[in-house]
This record gives C-alpha cells, sequence and structure tokens, in this order.
DNA sequence: AGTACCTACGACTCAGCGTAGTACGACGGG
DNA sequence: CCCGTCGTACTACGCTGAGTCGTAGGTACT
C-alpha cells in the first residue's frame, strides 16, 4: 500500500494534528496551494484504503488518522520483513547492521520490555 | 521503490539461482506463459533502477540481482523507519511488538553480535 | 433570493508496470 | 551463400494509481 506524495503530506498533517481534523483544516495548513477539491479527493482515498476514519460533524466530516504514524512503520517493517520468505534471520542481521546505534539501543530497550500493554491486542 | 508483481517473481528468479541467470533461463523457469521479450523488458528495467546487474556472456547477457534479498529486505525496513521523522523509538517498540517471539530472539542474537563485519564499510 | 460552505462524482494528465511486436545483427547447417 | 534460430534494442499500448480540479447540488444563515 504505497502513498504518494500529496497522501503522505495529508496524513502527516492529520498526525501532528491534535483531533479530527476537517477538509478545510487540512487544506488551509498544507504548504502547496492547492483545490478545496483536490484535499477533499485525497481525504476520501486515504479513508477508502482504511488509514483515515471520517466522522459526521454537523454537515462536514472530520478526519482522522487510523493509526499512529509509528504503528504505520512498524507495519510497513513488518510487511518488508514478510517479503524475505525464508531466513528472517538475515534480514534482521542486516537491519540491526544498518540501524544507528541509537535505534539499536532502543531496540534493546524494546526488547527487554516484557510485553508492552499494547492497547491493539484485545485478542487473547 | 515500489516493485510490481511480474518483477518480484523475476527477483525471486534470481535470487532463488546459483548464479546469474540469462533472460531464457528466467523466462524457462517462470510460472506464467510469457514473451521472451516481456522478460527481456522487465529484466532491462530492473537493470535500470539498479536492483540487477548485467554482465555480457558472449552475444548474451547474464542477470544477478544487485543485492541479496535480505539485505533489500533491510533496506526497505530501514526505510520504513524513516517515515517516522521523529521518536524511532516507539515505531522500534511497535515493531518489536508485532514481531514473533522467533524474530525477536533473532533479534537479540543479532543485536548481541559484535558489530559483524560487514562488507558494505570500506569508508572510514 | 443570494451567498457561503460542504459533499458527491466525474474527468483529465502523468508515470509505472505488464505485455508484447518489430527490427536487426550474429551464427551455424545445408 | 542463404535461411532459420537466438539474442538484443527499441517502440508501443492498455491499465491502474496518484495528483489535480470542475461542476452539480445540497444546507444554512442573512
Amino acid at each position: 500500500m504505497a502513498l504518494g506524495e500529496l497522501e503522505r503530506a495529508v496524513m502527516a498533517q492529520l498526525w501532528s494534528a491534535d483531533g479530527p481534523l476537517t477538509v478545510r483544516d487540512v487544506h488551509d495548513h498544507l504548504e502547496r496551494e492547492l483545490a478545496y477539491t483536490t484535499v477533499m479527493t485525497v481525504l476520501g482515498r486515504l479513508a477508502k484504503k482504511g488509514l483515515v476514519r471520517q466522522e459526521r460533524d454537523g454537515k462536514a466530516y472530520r478526519y482522522a488518522a487510523a493509526s499512529s504514524r509509528e504503528q504505520m512503520a512498524a507495519e510497513l517493517m513488518i510487511d518488508a520483513l514478510g517479503d524475505v520468505g525464508e531466513d528472517r534471520t538475515a534480514a534482521l542481521v542486516a537491519f540491526v547492521d544498518r540501524v544507528g546505534p541509537e535505534e539499536a539501543a532502543a531496540l534493546r530497550r524494546a526488547l527487554d520490555t516484557p510485553a508492552a500493554p499494547s492497547p491493539r491486542s484485545p485478542e487473547s
């Protein structure tokens, strides 16, 4: 599920916002000067892809990112890892090999954290 | 750098092969029945993207993946991680949270490996 | 009524991928 | 010496997705 440039920009807006945004909010906060309807179309497409949720607010809609930036990044990483069928180990080795010391430390901490109470695991 | 379906299939062929393959090799080993020139076009495009190297072998070319499947997967993971500007930590936490126990163990091992002598760091 | 704002929907352009045809050079068997 | 075989180079066409809007038609406030 690859995003385009504008789609990423819009997602960035939604992520950096406090709450759900209207089309106008996003439109006004964007750097580029775009037609109002352009932003609407993009938000609609993102909604169709399930990346943003839209909730009514009077006559208008408000849009919010379906998951956090970090969750989405993690998802992408999982996908990339899944691409290599066998031997994920080698891929992970290559990964930590390229990651900086900061990230390595963060990884260690994350691994040591005993099953972080993920808000996304109501199964079980 | 997103790959299409056929491009992925061709890369899979190259990765699972022992050495460099000719267009005919790839064409014959592919499941789908495609025109010879189709495979050639795809290999050409992959070469243009730098994903495969082509080396002369008499009148014909032989194609080999530029980097291993694992390296490429690691690259994609790095990219995904880079997408989240700040707070990579949270992304990494979410990542290890979604990764299976096998992969977690592999990650631990990889982190404990004392700076694997990467063949890709002739700088310095 | 008129204005302002919103959504729904269609349309157009451009790039990338899947797919292949055609043109053309090298080579080996009659 | 000519022809079919094999390989490359180049071109092309349809499809899909993303970027970009325009227009039509509601609703609400003045």
